[in-house]
DNA sequence: GGGGAATATTCCTGTCAAGGAATATTCAAA
DNA sequence: TTTGAATATTCCTTGACAGGAATATTCCCC
């Protein structure tokens, strides 16, 4: 395929996509915090917060780090990195340069009697 | 919640993070395409391309412009622009400025003992 | 108006992922 | 070594969603 940036896996949208793994990320924006304080700041049970952030570490998005008994997750910078290169590598289309469709329409009028 | 960006809709994530309808838009990110193309350029058949460009299009990821019996798809800026946006407040995080747990990890001792 | 091409829609089925509840694990402290 | 707190894991059920196949719709052209 044409785009595909290295770096940026697929599977990280998907992670990124469910709303509680969303909240989750939006927590930890500004810190780490530990399994508990998740769950408690998102309203969440406890085992849906660690299945959550189970998912985020296997993508990589946050990072653990254990202290006795709990385990503060932070988030990783890749991820977001990564996000940020590939969408920028659609600037051309965020621009709006390249909307002309008047040329594909003719490209197809001479398709059309070969 | 703290970082909602206004314009990231929740549900772009989701859309984009089927593997076909990713494809479509790397295919797109060139220029227009209709139906058929898409389909033949992505192996697809016909009926599930039309499903996945109904996903975009619901998630005006993309947009149609009707030209007798086809439909032109193209990309919209708008979901990139706030994508981006949204990826970029998490500059902070991407520079690794924060990332000092040891204060968090004193704050958390203070509070063993109250 | 009939036929064929391009596209959309419907119905069905299987798969997968999220939530709930219960349980297992790990650790510190007494 | 037992207790309790913090976290992870397992099992089960249910709902959403993607693909397949068939069909419906819309349009142009003869």
């Amino acid at each position: 395929m044409s785009g595909n940036n290295p770096g940026m896996e697929m599977t990280t949208l998907s992670a990124l996509s469910e709303p509680n793994r969303m909240n989750i990320v939006e927590l930890l924006r500004d810190g780490p915090l530990t399994v508990g304080e998740i769950a408690e700041r998102l309203d969440l049970r406890q085992p849906q917060a660690s299945k959550h952030l189970k998912v985020l570490s296997e993508n990589r998005i946050v990072e653990v780090q254990a202290e006795a008994n709990r385990r503060i997750y932070k988030l990783r910078p890749e991820p977001f990195q990564a996000l940020d290169t590939w969408v920028r590598s659609f600037q051309r289309v965020m621009e709006e340069r390249f909307d002309n469709l008047d040329d594909y329409l003719r490209e197809l009028q001479s398709k059309e009697k070969p």
